[in-house]
DNA sequence: TCTTTTCGCTACCTTGAGTATCGATACCTG
DNA sequence: CAGGTATCGATACTCAAGGTAGCGAAAAGA
């Protein structure tokens, strides 16, 4: 261990604006789309200098992905069948979309990993990985189907995000899960 | 009407060079990735100087749609069951986004149209409204049902492209006409 | 007080989208 | 054949944004 977790790094402490450029950052990504949310205009909505954001996040999109991880936390897995973790995920995953930029943000880190194999790296690592070895504990799934899970879930939100601008309704949210529920409950192995 | 049909406008007539752009702009991306794909890169491919295409195009995202609308061609809406169409139209797709170039200018695209409106408009008017519209009259489905099912196909392909980098294979196509077959086919007003 | 690290600030580099201009060229019409 | 018109290639340009570098100042511990 090259840093016990008590040492305490010499020097002067970095303040606690972690919270206020996160808060900035989804804040103006909501105001001003996310192509036009540029770091520094995050930076000045948090009372930041630019420099600052790039001392603690080498890329935007390491601070996107961050981000995206404190709005989302720890995924509520709290016990009960199957059918009622899956229903709950996908709630909690369409809810969160849905929150005022966090979708903006999501779909946008999201396409710029498209061309960006660095960028994808860290928003699998980072922000995919954690979330699906929970859910593959919590549904005792094979990982391909796991992230098959996945792509349905977060794809179908993303890209209705995409297209439209709005979060999906709560009543295409229940469509989704009508279909998702009975492909991964009734028949686990019919493909 | 300002100009009938036969009225062939004066001056210089444009040389044929859309097809050559298009193929530029697909085998461009797939080599650089679409973020390296700059427009000036592709009119090099395509052996064509940047100001004609951005005479032909007056966005990169315009080009891109076009190159896309041109890869996918009209949708093969061959009669059957609707089942059988709705197989075929979710395999044709599939097949398309995997196309080298394709899947990676339709990500790419979709996420810069994200926090684009303009684009997102042009991306929804001529891309995705023609198939819609062919796909409610072959499969008598309302328009909410039809986007729903397009949110899903396209959706999920895109998100695995833009998470692995590489298409769905054919056993992962195969569980989500598994999956949207008994949705739309069994119970068509469960939620 | 000295060292170390962060802070805000500013200036800078680079890339890429999109614009403007210019001479040259192709086609139609008179 | 001459004139008009719109395209073509080439080049230079503007502008926005990601990311870097270097500065003096401030906040801690030793």
């Amino acid at each position: 261990m090259t840093s016990p977790t008590s040492a305490r790094p010499p020097g002067r402490p970095r303040a606690g604006v972690n919270a206020a450029v996160f808060a900035a950052t989804l804040s103006t990504v909501q105001e001003v789309g996310y192509a036009r949310a540029t770091v520094e205009r995050i930076a000045g909505a948090a009372g930041v200098a630019k420099s600052t954001v790039y001392r603690r996040w080498p890329t935007k999109g390491a601070l996107i992905v961050d981000c995206l991880l404190d709005a989302f936390g720890p995924a509520p897995l709290a016990g009960g069948s199957r059918a009622e973790l899956m229903t709950s995920t996908i709630r909690w995953v369409a809810a969160k979309v849905g929150e005022p930029g966090v979708g903006d943000a999501f779909a946008g880190v999201f396409s710029d990993a498209v061309s960006d194999p660095a960028l994808r790296e860290i928003l699998s690592t980072r922000l995919q990985d954690p979330y699906r070895i929970a859910l593959q504990e919590a549904l005792d799934e094979p990982e391909n189907r796991v992230l098959f899970f996945i792509d349905v879930v977060v794809g179908v939100l993303l890209h209705r995000m995409g297209m439209t601008g709005e979060p999906m309704v709560e009543r295409d949210v229940d469509a989704l899960i009508d279909m998702i529920l009975p492909h991964f409950t009734e028949g686990p192995s019919r493909a």
